[in-house]
DNA sequence: AACAGAGTTCCACATAATGGAACTGACTCA
DNA sequence: TGAGTCAGTTCCATTATGTGGAACTCTGTT
């Protein structure tokens, strides 16, 4: 993962010059949800309609943006596609998916791959339980670190001073009853998480839903990374994800392993 | 007929200006596979070197490339995070998704909803079945249209002129015994296919896996797509998959409705 | 007919991209 | 030890590209 030094305190506009207008533009159509028109466009990018209307052309012609009949734009499947090859092309994923299924043959549950991105961690790989009603892929989801399984586990990893600049930079926003108000209580936690190699999300991100999950940091390749296993607070408590918290840790050693061994060092892991 | 061969090989130099090339660096990284060093990139987009260098550390900037340790470049994060906030906010798999549901149900095999994008067809959605083995998303994905269930589908929608121009752009490679070696064979097929309302693939691109599919076509939203049901062929043989074709012309028929329904006139659903 | 609102085009201007060449540093091998 | 090679990086005069304010076109409205 890129750390991005960066300063990124200051302001971040046309620091990439025309590639970095051109993906404000994108991001915006992306975020957005549905179609956009123009106008709303040159609203939430606040450039010229001049340059956003050439920058648009530009993203279309490329794939990256559909135009609609309507003159609306959504995102174009060239994301999807470059996307896909980037995954699937993934050496960590690669590296880690047999032993995301054997864990999800111990419990049962699903399965989740993680890599922290600043105060994120980005799923890249899944395995869902059977049981799932909803199979829809979540890879490429960013959830906050801080009140996730595998982004409390991923934090742990880190060095103190680049923890507390994370937890620093970290909105806490209150999404269920148990989610962290303030960095204090989930330094706190993160104190515990690294004497016990394991972190727990007791519905803190989604009500009903909880997890364990432990670290994978390979600093070598700036990879910081997590595993956990989910389930719905019904069919799985606090003791189950306890006893499940060595086979959860267990599965991440090896992951760590076979990345140091197979990645050689000075290599970059994501 | 004219250029455009696969992707934008030197068909035009830059339609896109800046843009254009830092997608083609982009391109050339993703499509790789592994890491690229600095001189590969070169030699693969044939710029001169401070060009390159400048695109590719922008590139990095942006996250749509991370660079290692050992100075290589590997896709990054930014894309997958991308891909899907567009792939979870694209209604027409949205709309299509309890279709293919009812359609797994139905059959216990795997469900796969594509859209044709020129010679191609790229897969947005997938019901996996139970039994397979392996369960890696395949979103995103693109497969040749002459020879997959849902691309042939999908072509049998188009205008003739349309179809011929298709056809005309095709690169026809052998990957089976079964595969179409020419336009001719592919147009004649085409011909079956608009008579039935459904096409086979009679393991045409991967031995052993063969599907049938029908077509989803909304020319209001430039729409041209399709479902298929695919096992394996030890599993389901033709009789199999044609007992099955009334099911997947129905689901193709109940989410070409819907969509014209929910999406309203004029509007674009990819 | 006048108006408003959305998208598109134009073009003088200046910024940002260009790319050839020079620089650095790590290895190699004689 | 030093010439030789190769990879990555930086420099900077040149100019192609992108910029953005303003004018223009459509369509629909009152």
């Amino acid at each position: 993962m890129n750390e991005t030094k960066t300063t990124d305190a200051d302001s971040e506009i046309a620091g990439t010059g025309t590639l970095g207008k051109a993906m404000a533009v994108l991001e915006a159509v992306v975020t957005a949800g549905g179609p956009q028109r123009f106008t709303d466009i040159v609203q939430s990018v606040g450039q010229p309609r001049g340059t956003v209307h050439r920058l648009l052309s530009h993203l279309v012609e490329e794939g990256l943006l559909a135009q609609g009949r309507d003159l609306s734009y959504e995102p174009g499947l060239r994301l999807l596609k470059l996307a896909y090859r980037s995954w699937s092309g993934n050496r960590f994923r690669d590296i880690a998916e047999p032993h995301l299924l054997r864990l999800h043959e111990l419990t049962g549950e699903t399965v989740h791959l993680g890599v922290l991105q600043e105060t994120e961690i980005i799923y890249v790989d899944k395995v869902e339980s059977r049981q799932t009603v909803r199979m829809s892929s979540q890879i490429g989801k960013a959830s906050p670190a801080y009140c996730t399984g595998i982004g409390k586990a991923a934090l742990s990893s880190l060095s103190q001073p680049e923890l507390l600049r994370i937890a620093a930079k970290t909105r806490f926003h209150p999404f269920t009853a148990h989610t962290h108000r303030s960095a204090a209580g989930l330094l706190a936690e993160i104190d515990e998480i690294r004497r016990d190699g394991h972190a727990f999300d007791r519905e803190e991100h989604e009500a009903e839903i909880c997890c364990v999950a432990a670290p994978i940091f390979v600093p070598e390749h700036d990879l910081v990374a997590g595993v956990s296993v989910t389930g719905p607070a019904y069919r799985v408590n606090m003791a189950q994800l306890a006893a499940w918290a060595n086979v959860v840790r267990e599965a991440a050693g090896k992951i760590e392993e076979e990345v140091r061994m197979r990645l050689g060092p000075g290599r970059n892991g994501r």
